[in-house]
DNA sequence: CTTTTGCACTCCCCGCCACGGGGTGCTAAA
DNA sequence: TTTAGCACCCCGTGGCGGGGAGTGCAAAAG
């Protein structure tokens, strides 16, 4: 990839003007020439001045023209100096902070905490909002619990991190009473409770060796169910990607070829780019931006995407994010997108 | 409304023309004229006569031309006509019934099976699929577990209808001890096992008064504990509709104008109205069809709703179906539906 | 050397018009 | 009752022309 620009390689009112025009096709969507951006740049140029800059620009591949004589548009390029160097961030007024605040308060569980988090990010920024659940690896096992719903099948219920409850249901090669089930669960909590998951995963395969004669019929049988209850939840990793407020991608402007769309659309429903995406984001610290092509998915060419990642106690969690077109408005996403990756990472915190 | 027009009150010669022209415009999508009505309907008939036909069939609210000088286009009420009385269903073959049976083989819960009956109805018909889960009213309740998170906080488990699980997290007014939260559950079970959630709910408030001074402090700490369990539960009945393939309507052509998709699409996040829909016709005896306007809805207006309840046991547990424009292929999407919705029930069914 | 002015040029967009195609309704003839 | 003929309609397309917004370049001004 071609090094970005950096700020310092320009003249003072090259940067002025870039920014104003990027300012400017942000709001308009149209490209800006010339006389428009003399007339709002406060400058006192003459249009011919400035269409010697912006041929500069254009030349360190910032800007170009859509058409040899139409006016001239920020290149992904370009976008990068602008948020990198020229963008100032606006700050929220309390209402808004306050508004986040509500939507995020911890009052119930993790998945819905989560489906709030992300569709308020859509509402709020009227663009799509994203949040990536809590990586597995991160999880730890709080408890685990067996009800029998019938001899041979048995309810598995894995409390995880302290707010989250999954199930499965799995079928049994031989009949467990009560009783027994009590006594398996009180073994399996004694050893791996507070343990992270692939922890768990990863040694349930071991003791089944390790303990296949020393311990008594029941215990081994405790092995084996724990077995079958991890392997039913790996192959299920797959909703670990909100969307939301995706229809509020269908009324900007710019984006009406429908068939972009859809493939962004069903891009969200495969979750696997997106997801991708996201995993790059968890180790930055704080808001990332990918603009347009440099994401390197095609899917996102003509859109940015802004993430942030949240933690708890200095743990990275997981990445929360916002998608919308390249021309965004930056300033306003960006503190939103990072103050409610700092709140959400609050609201975990807090478990009574 | 207007009443329907009956097959008897056309001649045999109005009808066959009338069925050509649907299904040309089925195809197509282009208005269709006399021309390529003469030529294409086996009938040796002049143009002039057909228009003459279709003068009539205007007439009748049947069809309409979109413009003083365009072709004809069928009415909703037009479809209704053609849907009831003239469509010859396609039967489905075996490949594709085998490729149902197998994506609704009964290996999973509920909510994943759900999932997957709609996805495979939008991959088969390459239209929106949507499936309502079996209403809470016809649930029963099965086993009530719980399970102590931390002294004040409990998870409730619901085990409804054999193969479903619902949880909730429940915060306390006082400590109860695991030997405590057993007598409750099972003087709990004892109670309800088997009962419907509605006559549960509704119980539990009577059971509250009458009991409360004739039983002990526990007992009494039970029927809360549900109280507060259940109200949890009524609260949140809000994912009772499952979605896909939507994107499949971007590429409907005539459909491009897309705000009126991302209308429909934002009632499908609400819900609410599909959901009124689906419950108008969870009795019919099988196929019931909402073309166009017909549904009342007016996000609606361009679009046909094929839908199918499905039952065990004689009992209509829901509904499922297929959105998409009024001009689909009726012929291969009601088998599909009907088909999807009896299976669905059998898969429902084996319970092992 | 930088900025401005002036000028020729380019390209898009819009409105206009003409025209061909696929329709229609009506009337009169078969 | 069906068909042929005719006048008419209206949409979509394509060509044309002018206006607008913008460009680049060269020469003049500061």
């Amino acid at each position: 990839m071609v090094s970005n620009i950096d700020s310092s390689q320009l003249s003072e009112r090259s940067l002025h003007l870039f920014k104003s025009l990027v300012e400017h096709f942000i709001e308009d969507g149209t490209p800006v020439g010339s006389r428009t951006l003399a007339r709002d740049s406060k400058l006192n140029l003459s249009p011919a001045t400035i269409r010697n800059v912006m041929a500069d620009l254009e030349e360190l591949g910032l800007l170009n023209s859509p058409h040899i004589s139409a006016g001239r548009v920020p290149t992904a390029r370009g976008y990068r100096l602008f948020v990198d160097s020229l963008l100032s961030v606006d700050h929220l007024d309390s209402a808004e902070v306050d508004q986040i605040a509500r939507e995020l308060a911890p009052k119930d569980d993790v998945p819905a905490l989560m489906q709030r988090a992300s569709s308020m990010l859509s509402d709020i920024t009227r663009l799509a909002g994203v949040v990536m659940l809590p990586r597995p690896e991160q999880s730890r096992l709080r408890q685990i619990e067996f009800v029998a719903l019938s001899a041979r099948r048995i309810l598995v219920i894995l409390v995880v991190n302290e707010r989250e409850v999954q199930n499965r249901i799995i079928n049994t090669a031989r009949d467990f009473s009560p009783a027994e089930l009590q006594q398996v669960s009180n073994y399996l909590n004694e050893i791996f409770a507070g343990k992270e998951l692939n922890y768990v995963r990863a040694t349930i395969l071991d003791e089944l060796e390790k303990m296949k004669e020393q311990v008594n019929q029941s215990m081994q049988a405790a092995i084996e169910m724990a077995q079958t209850a991890f392997d039913a939840e790996a192959t299920e990793p797959d909703d670990d990607l909100l969307f939301s407020g995706q229809t509020n991608l269908m009324d900007v402007a710019e984006l009406a070829d429908i068939d972009q769309l859809k493939k962004l659309f069903e891009s969200f429903n495969q979750k696997r780019d997106i997801l991708h995406l996201l995993e790059q984001a968890i180790n930055a610290d704080g808001i990332q931006i990918f603009i347009g092509e440099e994401s390197g998915y095609d899917v996102l060419d003509n859109y940015s995407v802004v993430t942030a990642p949240y933690e708890v106690g200095g743990q990275m969690l997981g990445v929360l994010g916002v998608i919308g077109p390249t021309r965004m408005h930056y300033e306003r996403v960006i503190p939103i997108v990072d103050i409610t990756a700092r709140m959400l990472g609050c609201a975990l915190n807090t478990r009574n």
